[in-house]
DNA sequence: TTACAAACCAAGCGCTTGCTTGGTATTGTC
DNA sequence: GACAATACCAAGCAAGCGCTTGGTTTGTAA
């Protein structure tokens, strides 16, 4: 019980039951299937890595998912899911384009690098291991998520502030975000996720102005 | 025989031995898995499936290479060997820094989403799957590929030209151009690789000067 | 023609995998 | 305190895995 959380916006969520209660049989699972499929990749970890991880025989994990693979899904929904959520409400916040995009970077860094980490780096990285039907289910729910992205990158376009097209500017974005859990720590190191956040608006010239 | 390679740095490299001639069995054997590693990743490859790429018996693979690990290994060196020679060229052509910048950055595009382009992805995506001790000998090459990058765009920040630190932006250049391989298909669809590249050095606010 | 190594085949071993089965605790409800 | 429903265990099955083995074919050079 070290840690309790009070996010508001996960609150909802789990009462709305889009999300797991992290405090829950299902949710505990969840969280170290998330870690496990992340270190080792979804193949390498087997039924009784994750077993083992919360502590009950490989066999009795079949009473909560029929197969392997509906875990793998279960991780990608339910992360979507909450960080579409944190995206719209940090979104939602700023005033300016310029400062919306500056929450939505923000919030995807928080989200690839904090707590949420394991499971986004999972999202990105295992996308081949999840089944075609999945996929496409998968797929839907990451629309909505990348249209926030989308309306806010056509804002700045219109009003000159971006030096490359919208639509490629995001799929950079996508590629230069993810890639960061493979080398910012930030504890070792004088590099808080607010100064990542500005080296990225600088990169982009969204810096000044 | 429908593609005969004219490469002239390609074809120095397999005289000196660094890299396999894909004519010769164990570059058709390399060609294949860097194929089927990305498509299927490495774990879902089995040896079988390696095999009868390329027409033989699963044990008669471990005549040429010892484990299956040793076929992932020999893909990531070939392929490092191989774009270090093509990056190092292609920079020394270029006059100043930003066109220099510009020339690692459209070789880089068209080494993930050209010829090579398979196994670049194996490069970036199958990593995890090496033993530690591989990792170490990988990551000694990609060092020597890295400071190519380095010291350009050192130059460009020296001159003021960059919005950001290099180190970074270099880190963000590898995540957005690794990930166009997700989404970028020359074949449909206007943009080119040269379009592609100018919209990279836009992003980065170096498109005029 | 002979000699020999490199390249390959056919068969299968030992192990791990995802998942199933039949039964036993544990929990919540009236 | 009876009674389901839920959560779990112990054991193991069938299939697939990387890799080994013993023997045969193919290429090359004297």
């Amino acid at each position: 019980m070290a840690f309790v959380n009070q996010n508001p916006i996960l609150q909802s969520l789990i009462a709305e039951q889009l999300v797991s209660d992290p405090a829950s049989a299902r949710g505990r699972l969840l969280n170290e299937a998330a870690r496990l499929f992340r270190d080792k990749g979804y193949e390498r970890t087997t039924v009784r890595d994750l077993a083992a991880a919360v502590g009950i025989q490989s066999g009795s994990l079949f009473h909560h998912f029929r197969t392997k693979e509906e875990i793998l899904k279960a991780v990608m929904v339910e992360t979507i899911r909450l960080n579409t959520a944190l995206m719209q409400a940090a979104a939602d916040k700023a005033e300016s384009a310029r400062e919306k995009l500056r929450a939505l970077v923000r919030t995807e860094l928080e989200s690839i690098n904090g707590q949420t980490g394991e499971a986004m780096a999972v999202l990105v990285y295992e996308w081949r291991s999840l089944s075609e039907s999945s996929q496409a289910e998968v797929l839907e729910l990451r629309d909505i998520y990348e249209d926030l992205w989308l309306s806010v990158l056509h804002q700045l376009a219109e009003a000159k502030q971006l030096g490359a097209d919208p639509f490629i500017t995001r799929r950079m974005l996508t590629g230069a975000l993810s890639w960061t859990v493979t080398w910012y720590r930030p504890e070792r190191g004088g590099l808080t996720l607010d100064g990542l956040t500005d080296q990225v608006m600088a990169m982009l010239g969204l810096d000044q102005c």
